[in-house]
DNA sequence: ATAAAAACTTGCAGAGCGTGCAAGTTTCCT
DNA sequence: AGGAAACTTGCACGCTCTGCAAGTTTTTAT
């Protein structure tokens, strides 16, 4: 059966990509232009032209409509920590198992530009962002432990983990502020290199 | 008008305290018996012995009668950011900075026991706590870059800011799990000492 | 090709959250 | 004592999200 990820998807999953790709570009749309509070889930099924019930089939709420749920890249990212070498420090792991993630965002930079672009002037959302991240780490957390041979009520992996998420986040607000001079893995590198530094004040 | 604080608070305002004690009491205990998406607000204010419609005067959300609105505590925490001396890293500065609040949390120690056990069990809450933080940040990072002298554009800032919410966070929670055999200030000074260590493997 | 099975959409009803408004009641101030 | 200010409460309302019971479309097997 691991021949069947490569056979084509039928017309059922295609129609199911474009629906859920249509709800969340007019997410997107309406909130960037209207504000999240003034923007209904009926608006939005609306414009994808579909039911406001069928919304909820997709998403569980307005928000994740708007930022997505991460949780497929989840088993990946896991899957690449699990598989870096064991000489490789904690903090550097999870950077290099952000890449491939890092490399998806580069290439749907339009679509991530509104997105952030909409989180940052809705901070109740920035928070949903954070979360997603949150989940992200306490499947990182058990990882890193194992890989660094601690016990678990080790309060390192906890750390290197939240800081790790941190730092990504910041990188990916940078990416998002600034025109878009650097690609996002400069960014994320980075920050990765000053916290690894330990955050030193710049000289001015 | 600066002596008015020492006066002594009328039977109002002594009243307003007891209700919102009652409040976030009250949900806590509810939702710690029988979760967070089993308790209603109306339950709360039953509990607490008034009207739903008063608990919505005390608080924007059920959330943050559980959570709580450190807002109060976030201008002292600017004002001791700011008065301290210069020549101090920025991560030590907020560090410093944090000391009161955390003697407070101290004090308060078996509110803020079953505070975070609560936030522990229901993640949809852990999501609001790093909400809080990270709205703390916004203004930890202007008065951060204003200390280092940087253009605003320059991303260390924001990264000292978010890494060292990440390490207070993991402290506050690493202080909730343990049996309370340590301090949390001890906890807060081990993780930001840590991080400005550069984050290294511990050698197991 | 056709019929049964599976998956998806939709409307409807309903519980809960949160807000604005217009009373009533309590506390404060003089 | 009496008016002003603050607080509480009920009511109505819009919105989010869920479960259920249809209908419709796609898939699968014959």
């Amino acid at each position: 059966m691991t021949v069947a990820e490569q056979t084509a998807p039928g017309r059922r999953d295609r129609k199911k990509r474009l629906t859920r790709d249509a709800l969340t570009t007019a997410a997107l749309r309406l909130v960037a232009e209207h504000g999240l509070e003034n923007v209904t889930v009926e608006q939005i099924s609306e414009a994808a032209d579909v039911s406001a019930r069928t919304f909820f089939n997709y998403f569980s709420s307005k928000d994740e409509a708007l930022i997505g749920n991460p949780a497929a890249d989840r088993e990946l990212l896991l899957a690449r920590l699990v598989a870096t070498p064991p000489g490789v420090p904690a903090l550097e792991a999870i950077r290099l198992a952000l890449t491939e993630t890092v490399e998806t965002m580069q290439a749907d930079r339009e679509l991530w530009r509104l997105r952030l672009a909409v989180i940052e002037r809705n901070p109740a959302l920035l928070t949903r962002l954070i979360a997603g991240n949150a989940e992200a780490e306490r499947a990182i957390v058990e990882t890193i432990a194992d890989r660094l041979g601690v016990p678990p009520d080790h309060g390192h992996p906890a750390l290197v983990a939240a800081v790790a998420g941190a730092a990504f986040r910041t990188a990916l607000l940078r990416w998002a502020a600034e025109a878009d001079t650097r690609p996002l893995g400069d960014l994320v590198h980075e920050a990765f290199a000053a916290v690894a530094a330990g955050l030193p004040d710049p000289r001015p």
